[in-house]
DNA sequence: TAGATTGTTAATCGATTAACAATC
DNA sequence: TAGATTGTTAATCGATTAACAATC
């Protein structure tokens, strides 16, 4: 697994464009596309070739100069630098619909992480249950998805298990000695009516 | 609306950062602080106190010096920038899950963008009503949350609708003239898992 | 006035792009 | 060999932080 020591360094941005890579290289070789280059890969990503070759280079020596990169080598080498296969174990505890849409998603689904158990706050003591579940099972990774009240005391539990990480859902800040990664969905939307109205406004402008 | 001819320039991490501002302040207002000063304010974003300076100067002129920020102005102020004002309607197209998670959003369901209309792909026939329905009534946004074969026939129908932008959770990448936001959400799961893999590497150094 | 805190300028840091030698 | 394409170094760009004068 560890090739040559692990001397380089991958950088923030490089680390976010990770699932990006894996995305695109999962269609290609569904494809039966097994060879790529970094302009290829550059334009399937949205970024510039040179982008890219940054990137893989900081992973590792992946590419073959006058070839390009195998899209399956590049593809299980970048899996497992993500760090991503069914290795973590994770609980849900949400709302009903934020759990019947988590459960279905397919990092949950296929390989990934992988999923033990589910508790929506809809039913009678939700939470109860979920801390004895999660006090006995351990699991490695807690998804927060509730809304109001439950949010406070979830997180009250939470700081009394032995966890990895927190997926967090949920509107509040979390202050934990783990990652914790932020979901705010309603924030993207926003960004994207920031940008319409960039747009408008430049539109409006130019007549 | 216009403050002093509008020409300061928002870079686009500040952009980022407005609907985390908005959160904060509505949080601050809701517990009656009217005043807040850029150090609290970055201790509550888990930011600099440079940063927000920065950030909100860029914005306009909010502050007072040697006072701070007003919460209720900064809150108004920001929210018109952001351009989220119930300005915009929307349609969802995706799974039975996906649907029922979206239209339960705050930003749906409070003040936000207008929610006009939902397609669930687990009924019959739900790309058709789609398209007749969008077709006559224009929706400014999409929300494409479709799995599979749908997506492409859904993002066929798009492209022949004049739309203002997409919220796109689904796998494909969209060409369009119009803003695209993409939100993968198993891809942040992917990054927690990096930086859990990531601490545990540098703890087992450690030792 | 004295203390507090902004807004802004300058310095630092990190990420992206450009260019090209290395090499398949 | 000639053509293609990587890996890497250097140059550019943008974002963050530090510092402090302006001013409430």
């Amino acid at each position: 697994m560890n090739r040559e020591n692990e001397t380089r360094k991958v950088s923030k941005s490089t680390a976010k464009r990770l699932p990006g890579y894996l995305r695109i290289l999962k269609k290609l070789i569904d494809g039966n596309e097994f060879r790529v280059s970094s302009t290829r890969l550059a334009s399937l990503l949205g970024a510039s070739p040179s982008q890219v070759r940054q990137d893989l280079s900081s992973l590792g020596e992946f590419g073959l100069r006058g070839y390009g990169y195998d899209t399956r080598v590049l593809y299980t080498s970048i899996l497992d630098i993500a760090g991503v296969r069914e290795e973590y174990s994770a609980v849900i505890v949400g709302t009903e619909e934020m759990v019947s849409m988590l459960k279905s998603r397919p990092v949950f689904v296929g390989q990934g992480v992988a999923l033990k158990k589910c508790f929506s706050t809809a039913k009678e003591n939700a939470l109860g249950l979920f801390e004895d579940y999660a006090k006995k099972e351990r699991p490695d990774i807690i998804v927060l998805a509730t809304e109001g009240d439950s949010t406070e005391k979830a997180i009250e539990v939470i700081k009394t298990l032995k966890i990895k990480g927190v997926w967090n859902f949920s509107n509040v800040k979390i202050k934990l000695d783990v990652p914790v990664k932020n979901l705010w969905i309603d924030d993207s939307l926003m960004t994207l009516c920031y940008d319409i109205g960039k747009k408008e406004t430049k539109e409006r402008k130019t007549k």
